[in-house]
DNA sequence: TGTAAATAAATGAACGTTCATTTATTTTGT
DNA sequence: ACAAAATAAATGAACGTTCATTTATTTACA
């Protein structure tokens, strides 16, 4: 048997990604894609069922890659010297703060290397495509995550609110910043990004 | 001669918001939009040059009302007997983290009672019918409360960061909070939504 | 009745998808 | 080892559908 190229797969699925993100869902279509990743309509369908289920396919990939730099840098090991700022904060909290401060900057680094994930991953997730089961995919996938939350909370360092409200003042800003507001546009200085993962502390951890 | 139905151009308007808002982007046919208003389509042509010009002009539109919600909040008067509360912060920031409060609520309400506006108004956001001069009318819309911003920074209330920041903090989590995020379903208790006002307040403000 | 509004029908382009065919690889029989 | 046969992958033209838009016709008001 002539065994099936597995790189065509993935330049299906990479192509998507960067058509979607650089020309927007309305304009990519099957023949887009088959010609961006270097095949024939046709054969898309012999690696997916239809376009939706390439779309999909593709939102799950993009949430796995992103979700994964996340937990990565947050099971890192704290930066050996830490800054000998004075800090008010308990070790523990001051901990969980570095922790969120490794993910955030590693969520930005990758903002920046590879636009066209959060392109893609926005225009998705406002999209009708979007279902509760992508959400509860990466509501496990994103679980350490989470359960350190919580643990923050039990521990009095972080607010007792609903945990999808860490999540938004966390996380939702970096999309914001990477893609623009309703008023703003872009504003993606270093500056903007140091200062951006202070205001998300405030927001959400309790004042000691 | 009959004279031209000026409700129609507004039930376009109405019905593209809704339909769009209900059934999503991808659905949402000019057929569709014209039966919903109570017409057919080559009526719409009368009305709008194309559909998207009907697209856009529905995201103006939603663009000002909810705009104008928000500065009618911010510019209302103070609610009479401020809580007595022991308060930490100056009579100023005091008045602006009030103002930033009551638009914060309108908003919160206007949510509520229309989810519609923010549904639609965030799909279009994301897509690719996003311009430039959309943003810029809407900054010019929002100029008293960005104003405000700017000399809550100079008076030393608020943190010397990006405008773009705080709009972020303020405003995004309450699109995030009506329509969920990418691990959470929306999660619109009423507690939520009087913590993420102290949230965003915590994000943009100094400590005193 | 004359004129503008409204409509239903028509149009053509674009779309996702299919499928008969071709190309490339592997298997089989000698 | 070598054709021949078998099989799977890849192709791209063609299909039916749907869409936004235009045209021809009817309706309704002045």
């Amino acid at each position: 048997m002539r065994h099936r190229d597995e790189h065509k797969q993935q330049a299906l699925l990479e192509a998507t990604l960067h058509e979607v993100a650089e020309h927007g869902f309305a304009v990519t279509s099957v023949a887009r894609i088959a010609r961006a990743a270097g095949m024939s309509p046709g054969t898309l369908y012999l690696y997916y069922r239809d376009k939706d289920d390439l779309l999909e396919a593709t939102f799950r990939e993009v949430s796995r890659r992103i979700i994964a730099v996340a937990i990565e840098a947050f099971q890192a090991e704290p930066a050996g010297a830490f800054e000998a700022e004075p800090s008010t904060l308990s070790p523990a909290a001051q901990q969980l703060k570095s922790a969120l401060c490794r993910v955030w900057n590693a969520l930005v680094a990758l903002g920046r290397r590879q636009p066209a994930l959060f392109l893609f991953h926005d225009q998705f997730l406002h999209s009708s495509h979007m279902q509760d089961a992508l959400r509860v995919a990466n509501q496990e996938r994103a679980a350490p995550l989470l359960d350190a939350f919580a643990l923050g909370q039990q521990s009095g360092i972080l607010k007792q609110i609903d945990l999808a409200l860490i999540e938004v003042f966390m996380f939702r800003s970096i999309y914001s910043l990477l893609q623009g507001s309703s008023c703003q546009l872009p504003a993606i200085s270093d500056a903007s990004f140091d200062q951006a993962f202070e205001m998300a502390w405030d927001a959400i951890a309790l004042r000691q």
